[in-house]
DNA sequence: TTGTCGATTTTCT
DNA sequence: GAAAATCGACAAG
């Protein structure tokens, strides 16, 4: 029998993990700056069989470490100027992970400060999956990165919040099956004031372009 | 406070 | 060549 650790915890579909790591910390240490950022919305993508999953279209270069083994940190760059970071779930192979919308900054505020100037208000740090990206400084460099070693730290509760705390629903930004459909893949912790605001996929320039 | 739209580059067809 | 797991600015009430 192996111990259970918590990258054991992590090796189970995304929907299982979700509410394991609501609640959790996920500390990025550069070696200058140390952030760390309480866990408190993620979004489950399923793998092959999800059409809104990067996986939906088999491996590529991009998302070979969703397609790795779990407790490593996939990294996309998206929209010309976003970087977007998964926890790689269940087994080496699935290609199912969860999507870091959203968390509360509870060490390095001003590191994050600095990285995210807009913000007016610090739970606005986070706050979204581009926004937490890089209010922990975290980019295509740490595509594949081990969340349990240098730079990197992950901490799962030891006992998943109380369910009756944990809400769900559609996911955001995701066109089809399980975005604007009834597939309850996006979790979040109750009330907490750092969950994004939920914003409907939008189709892109839909306007007649005016020559 | 809510709704609508432009920015900008990687990735895949 | 087209779309993309988004964000922030701006307008209107």
């Amino acid at each position: 029998m192996e111990a259970i650790t918590d990258r054991t915890r992590l090796a189970r579909p995304a929907t299982a993990v979700a509410p394991l790591l609501l609640g959790g910390l996920l500390t990025h240490d550069d070696g200058a700056d140390r952030v760390t950022v309480r866990i408190t919305e993620v979004e489950a993508y399923l793998g092959a069989d999800d059409p809104g999953s990067h996986a939906f279209r088999g491996q590529t270069a991009r998302n070979t470490t969703m397609f790795g083994d779990p407790g490593h940190l996939y990294v996309y760059f998206t929209y010309g100027m976003h970087y977007c970071a998964n926890v790689v779930c269940g087994e080496a192979g699935q290609a199912t992970g969860l999507l870091l919308r959203a968390g509360e900054i509870v060490e390095g505020v001003g590191v994050a400060r600095e990285r995210r100037k807009s913000p007016r208000h610090d739970v606005d740090l986070a706050r979204g999956p581009a926004c937490l990206a890089q209010a922990l400084g975290l980019n295509r460099a740490l595509d594949g990165a081990d969340l349990f070693a240098a730079p990197l730290t992950l901490t799962l509760p030891a006992a998943p919040v109380d369910p009756e705390l944990v809400s769900s629903g559609p996911r955001v930004g995701v066109a089809g099956v399980g975005g604007g459909s009834d597939y309850p893949w996006r979790y979040w912790l109750t009330g907490d004031p750092t969950v994004s605001r939920y914003r409907a996929a939008q189709r892109r320039t839909p306007r007649t372009v005016n020559g």
